[in-house]
DNA sequence: GTACACCTTGACGTATACGTAAACGTTAGG
DNA sequence: CCTAACGTTTACGTATACGTCAAGGTGTAC
C-alpha cells in the first residue's frame, strides 16, 4: 500500500516539486533560476521552503517558454523580464498608498517591458517565417522534380 | 601599406573563413558541425583545405537560423536534416544515370524531410504566437490600469 | 513523538558548443 | 624560392545549464 504524501498544506502556496510537476521542469532548474535572479517565491515557510503563488507560477512558465520555445539563453531572458528585485518591490509596495506618481511609473515601466517583450517575440516569428518559406521553395522544387520524374524523368541535378 | 590576402582562386569553391564571414559563424563551429556529420565540403584542396560550394553554404545558413532563430539543439538539427552521408550519395551518385526508382526514392526521402522541417517550424511560430497572445493580454491590462491611473485611480492590484 | 517524504544549502560532476593555442603544412604573390 | 596569410589536426580550456550526491533540517499523518 503506498503512503500518501503528506498533503501539500491547502494554502494558495505550492512547493517547489508541485511546481516542477506542474510546468514541467525540475527542483533543480528553478532553483538555478532563483540563483540567477530570474525569480524569487513569493514566501518561504518558517522552516525555510519554497512557498509558490500564482504569479511566480506564472512566470516560471513564461521563462520556460522564452527557453524552450523561444529557445533563449537564460541572460537573455533575464534581459527580458522585469528584474526580480523590480517585481518584488511592486508586489509588495503597490498595494500599499504609495504616491500615484510612482504607481504610474512602476506600472509604465512594466509596460515597456511588455512591449519589448513582444517586440522581440514577433521579430523571432517573422525569421522563423522566412526560414518556413525558404522550406517550402525547396518543398516545391522537389515535388515538381518528382512529377517529372513521375512523368518519364527529365532534366539535370539542381 | 596593408598586405592583399593571396586572392582566393576564382573557383566556385571558397574556403572555410570566407564561408564564415559570409554566414556570421567561425571557423571552429563550422569544424565542428562537420566533425557532427552535420555537413561537410563539397570538396578539398590538394592540400587538404577545405572547399565548399553554394549547395554547403545555403545548408550551413539553415543550420545556423534553426541554431541561433529557432534554437534547436545540433542534435536536434542533426535529426532534421538530411544525414550528410545521404546527402554527399545524393550530390555524387544523383547526377550519373542511377535507375528511375533509386532517384524517385531520393528526392521522395528529400521531400518528406523537408515537409516535416516545415511542420516542426510551423509548430514553432504556434507555440511563439501563444506567447505573443498571452503578452498582449497583459500588456492590454496595463494598459487599462495605467488610464485608470491616469483618470484618478481606483482599483487593486492584480 | 516518531516516521517518512519533502525540503534546505553546499559542492562536485557533466553534456553541449564552442574558444584558444600549439605544432605544423599549404597557397599564391613578388 | 621565400614569405605572409591561411589552412590542417590535436588537444586542452571554458561558459551555460543543469544533474546528482551528501548532510542535515522540516512537516504532517499516525
Amino acid at each position: 500500500m503506498t503512503l500518501e504524501t503528506p498533503s501539500p498544506a491547502p494554502s494558495r502556496f505550492l512547493r517547489i516539486q508541485e511546481v516542477a510537476s506542474e510546468l514541467g521542469l525540475t527542483t533543480r532548474s528553478i532553483r538555478y533560476y532563483e540563483e540567477l535572479g530570474l525569480l524569487s517565491p513569493a514566501a518561504r515557510s518558517d522552516g525555510s521552503y519554497r512557498l509558490y503563488d500564482a504569479s511566480d507560477i506564472e512566470r516560471l512558465g513564461f521563462i520556460k517558454g522564452l527557453r524552450d520555445d523561444a529557445g533563449f539563453s537564460l541572460a537573455e531572458i533575464s534581459q527580458l523580464l522585469e528584474d526580480e528585485a523590480a517585481r518584488v518591490r511592486t508586489r509588495e509596495a503597490y498595494a500599499q498608498t504609495v504616491d500615484a506618481v510612482e504607481r504610474r511609473a512602476l506600472v509604465a515601466g512594466s509596460l515597456s517591458r511588455v512591449e519589448r517583450q513582444s517586440r522581440i517575440l514577433r521579430d523571432k516569428i517573422a525569421r522563423l517565417e522566412a526560414m518556413v518559406s525558404a522550406v517550402e521553395a525547396r518543398r516545391g522544387r522537389l515535388e515538381a522534380r518528382l512529377a517529372d520524374l513521375d512523368a518519364g524523368g527529365p532534366g539535370e541535378v539542381r
